[in-house]
DNA sequence: TTTTAAACCCCATTTTTATGGGGGATGGCA
DNA sequence: TGCCATCCCCCATAAAAATGGGGTTTAAAA
């Protein structure tokens, strides 16, 4: 019997799957929750589910965060994203957070199914759509990022990852704090942040 | 009509496929030869196929230089595998030289036609067992690291991730802000930082 | 030539962080 | 039972960051 628990905010969808699952042979779904969080707190470790089937935009903690924290307490568990999202960045998190695969909301029913067979034969269940942005990502033809921020923007950027202080970017580039400030303030207006926090996660992400 | 040629060196194998498409609605294959070589040779460029499926293992060039050739001299060409090999070297040489798909042989003929029909309509055929190994490839090398981190903790460095300030972690968790304080002078002691920045670019490298 | 983009610098103010303390309350384990 | 980890909350202070303004210079573009 393979156990089965959404995490889900569309009421509908989730009820619907879920009604679906237990009505199939071999499986069963006793979760079926609204955001990680609630996920979490409801988990029991004594009986954790097989594959968790996981959307991304949810109250709360997004689904890609959720990935991290769940396969880091409970490795063994298997998570499916379920999701209307198809653009590469989120994607590519979601896989190296640790999903085991990814499907859009519109697969229909019944290949959700075989895609939860093919996930406990060794495989793993990937919408064509997203199939061809994984392979798109290896033969090079992702589209370049033009980057809006001059040289000397990017240059602080990397110094704001490396975890320096305004102090220290200014010394290592030998110009003054005030300049750190200037070219800092206008970062933050090109990339529409308003902390040190959202330009490193940016960047780290590889959005910039 | 979508036309498609076979690159296979067993003669049943691309009779069945040929004869199996040929008599489907849609689909003509005029074309199925058994090396690469012979492939370029009777290539029409006035009536290229709309789609090639190629072996890997062919007398005289393997599949994969084929794909390189193939593309270069007509990139609109949609090349997909089909093949028996699934280790991940020849998966990545595949996918890094072009193919748009990869598919196992023991894929049963009616889903090689879906996949056919996802590949029209921006998608890409790919095995689960395929998929999975591409996604381990996302995952995989990401060395598990046991984080010396608390729950509660973990929960704050997403939250630092996401770019949140203090007041807004709290309200998220629904703790004080003089508690998330207090979790994160734990955590950078526990790190060894300093930082918001430092905790941030430690976890989105995976350092946590 | 005027305009524009980029880099440089300074000042002032408010908010947020970092760091040091001080208490409690659990719940598991030796 | 006391110990330990984890979690919860409060105070105070110094440092750093965020945001607004004010400028100059230079080199390339219109």
């Amino acid at each position: 019997m393979i156990n089965v628990a959404i995490v889900e905010d569309d009421s509908d969808i989730r009820q619907v799957l879920c009604d679906f699952l237990n009505a199939e042979e071999g499986f069963s779904c006793q979760t079926a929750v609204e955001s990680v969080e609630q996920f979490l707190e409801e988990l029991d470790p004594d009986n954790l589910p097989t594959v968790v089937f996981m959307d991304i935009g949810l109250p709360g903690m997004s689904g890609i965060d959720g990935i991290r924290l769940v396969k880091q307490r409970h490795p063994s568990v298997e998570i499916v994203m379920l999701t209307v999202y198809h653009d590469s960045q989120k994607i590519f998190n979601s896989l190296c957070a640790g999903a085991s695969g990814y499907l859009l909301k519109n697969t229909p029913l019944e290949e959700i199914r075989t895609g939860l067979e093919s996930l406990m034969s060794g495989g793993a269940p990937m919408s064509p759509q997203i199939a061809r942005k994984v392979i798109t990502h290896f033969s090079g033809n992702q589209p370049r990022k033009t980057t809006p921020l001059t040289p000397k923007e990017q240059e602080i950027v990397v110094g704001l990852v490396d975890g320096l202080s305004y102090k220290m970017i200014a010394d290592r580039m030998n110009i003054s704090v005030e300049t750190v400030r200037f070219h800092i303030k206008n970062i933050y207006q090109k990339l529409h942040v308003h902390s040190k926090a959202e330009v490193i996660s940016k960047s780290l992400r590889g959005e910039i």
